[in-house]
RNA sequence: CGGGGCAUAGCGCAGCCUGGUAGCGCACCUGCUUUGGGAGCAGGGGGUCGCAGGUUCGAAUCCUGCUGCCCCGACCA
């Protein structure tokens, strides 16, 4: 393709609202455009740069042994009612009405439409397993869109839903879809992790999330230090070895005006931060008598609200009670909470509940309790995983001790078993003739936020280092003053068809731009390879190479050019 | 949802406090010169100053409402 025809736009500058570097870098570069709030419009430097990661993903799905077929991007609200979660989704469902006043809504995710396809299409156990998968646009209306394509309203999305007679076939599949996955991110030249994850809205056991490690990760992702061990930090098991010492202090209460952080309560009484507890309140599930509980970290830990929200005392969606409503219950605010006396259930952490001669909150204004001791000052607690992990937390496996380091999702593959299949009645016959219900799996990939990831994980002061494999062209022939010179131009029209025939995506920049503008151009928008012609090197039968990451050109005989990019491309 | 900020040319910004009818850089168009790292000179086009009210002789500027966008989020940070 010539730069002519491609319309290139790169700006020096970057919209303000742009954040990320993978964002400003994608402005610049003239691959998307904003239409608005989370939606893009994909140029055509852009789009080839989907389309190639699109290829990469259908041939590895292909040979995993996936079809690929379509479906509507809306969809019916009856199928969404009959999964139940028409009910369940929140207003991240974009919900509309036809003509004729039915309900519809714009997919976020497709498990329930195929689930119908499979229950009208597959009647017996000798059709399993199947694997569908498509390549669409999904739409989620997220609360605050950002980052660009990264988290965008509208986006694309590789999705595959697998069919299965049994559990064991079901493991099966996903863990040929753990190796596709693996196989298609390898092939990008992407530096990535699959790690233990939640399984969220989606819901069922067992998922994976593949990330992309990149310092501006949206995700932390733990993993081990001296083993395979890896999970999303939401999902990172917390564990605690130790015991509880036998209390050494009395239990006594004690003024403390102006103390409502722990970091107050730790600098004004001299007590250590891993002696103090975090006392939050939320609102209780049904299975609690009051309609508040209480969870308890260490005062240098974090809640980990998935946790939190995954346990069956707790409301879910996870929500944390108001000052007038913890005022209402415990007679004190936020500040001064603690364990003793309080009139609510206290589920703790692990580490907390292995403390001893620990301070907290009284549940009396500006008042606190230091040397309290379960069993003798307070009630033992219900204790539950309800931390983040910290580096240098031990391994859950027993191995080695947890680091942190941060990801993007790209993928997640799920075992969803009968969720679906049970909502929605889709069975088959077994071999006995009787109707059984199909388990699940689903498996996606970000095809629009692979894109941002490979950026956010290649890119340098001059621009984007696209992988070869998703790199919108593979190389860029730049000419020097080629307006000048009718031999030039002829040489460099002979080079880009030779490039052409040999298979290779090549740039011609035949724009009348100076040598600098062109440099700049092809770097920032990341062509992995450039060669540049000049008169003064042809004269000599030379032009110059150079890699994106070389810090030099070098010379190259004219008649060896097209087979070296050939073999780099390879 | 709650809190904060912003809205002036395609992009980045100034002007607003102290009202007098809009400016700079990049980009764009024309011409000349230039041509190995985002050229120079000269000329030029483009803005109902987010929208709607109000105050005023006069509003980008002051006041009110709305809309859009961005940032932050309950203990801690």
């Amino acid at each position: 393709m010539r730069t002519s025809q491609l319309q290139i736009a790169t700006t020096k500058e970057s919209p303000a609202d742009a954040e990320v570097i993978s964002h400003q870098l994608m402005l610049r570069a003239g691959m998307i455009r904003r239409l608005a709030a989370g939606l893009y419009t994909w140029m055509p430097l852009g789009l080839r740069v989907l389309r190639k990661i699109e290829a990469i993903i259908r041939e590895e799905m292909n040979d995993a042994g996936a079809a690929e077929l379509l479906m509507p991007a809306v969809q019916p609200c009856e199928l969404w009612q009959e999964s139940g979660r028409w009910g369940q989704f929140g207003p991240e469902l974009l919900r509309f009405k036809d003509r004729h006043q039915r309900d519809y809504c714009m997919g976020p995710t497709h498990e329930e439409v195929i689930t119908d396809i499979a229950r009208r299409d597959l009647r017996s156990y000798k059709q399993l397993p199947v694997n569908y998968y498509q390549i669409q646009t999904k739409f989620r209306d997220e609360v605050r869109p950002r980052f660009g394509v990264m988290r965008s309203r509208e986006f694309i999305m590789k999705d595959a839903y697998s069919f299965h007679a049994s559990p064991e076939s079901l493991q099966q599949t996903f863990e040929d879809m753990h190796q596709a996955y693996t196989n298609v991110f390898t092939r990008m030249q992407l530096t990535f992790r699959s790690v233990e994850a939640d399984s969220g809205a989606i819901g069922g056991s067992g998922s994976k999330e593949f990330h992309v490690l990149a310092d501006s990760g949206e995700d932390a992702i733990a993993y081990s230090t001296d083993s395979d061990y890896a999970a999303n930090l939401e999902k990172a098991e917390a564990v605690c070895n130790d015991t509880r010492a036998e209390p050494t202090q009395e239990m006594t209460l004690v003024d403390t005006p102006d103390t409502k952080t722990i970091q107050a309560l730790v600098e004004n009484f001299d007590l250590a931060v891993e002696k103090t507890i975090k006392t939050l309140i939320c609102h209780a599930s049904d299975e609690c008598d009051t309609t508040l509980v209480a969870l308890l970290v260490r005062g240098d830990h974090q809640l980990n609200e998935v946790k939190a929200n995954n346990h069956p005392m707790v409301q879910t969606p996870l929500q944390f009670a108001t000052d007038e409503e913890i005022r209402a219950a415990v007679g004190a605010g936020p500040g001064s909470l603690g364990p003793v006396n309080l009139p609510m259930p206290v589920i703790a952490d692990h580490t907390v509940a292995a403390m001893s001669d620990f301070g907290a909150g009284a549940n009396i204004e500006d008042k606190h309790y230091f040397g309290i001791n379960w069993e003798r000052d307070t009630d033992t607690p219900i204790i539950a995983d309800l931390r983040n992990i910290e580096a240098g937390d031990l391994s859950p496996d027993g191995k080695g001790e947890l680091q942190i380091m941060r990801g993007i999702e790209v993928g997640h593959i799920f075992q969803l078993g009968t969720k679906y299949s049970e909502a929605m009645q889709a069975t088959v016959l077994d071999e006995n003739g009787k109707a059984c219900l199909m388990s699940m799996g689903c498996y996606g990939i970000g095809v629009t936020r692979v894109a941002a990831a490979a950026i956010e994980q290649n890119h340098d002061d001059k621009g984007i280092i696209w992988p070869m494999p998703i790199a919108p062209f593979q190389v860029a022939i730049v000419p020097i003053n080629m307006k000048k010179s009718d031999t030039l131009r002829g040489q460099a029209e002979t080079l880009y068809q030779e490039l052409k025939q040999a298979g290779i995506d090549v740039l011609f920049d035949d724009r009348d731009s100076r040598p600098g503008v062109m440099f700049a151009d092809m770097e920032l928008i990341g062509i992995p390879m450039r060669i540049v012609i000049s008169d003064k090197g042809l004269d000599k039968g030379m032009v110059e190479f150079k890699g994106r990451t070389d810090s030099e050109s070098v010379d190259i005989a004219r008649t060896d050019v097209v087979a070296l990019v050939a073999s780099k491309v390879a």
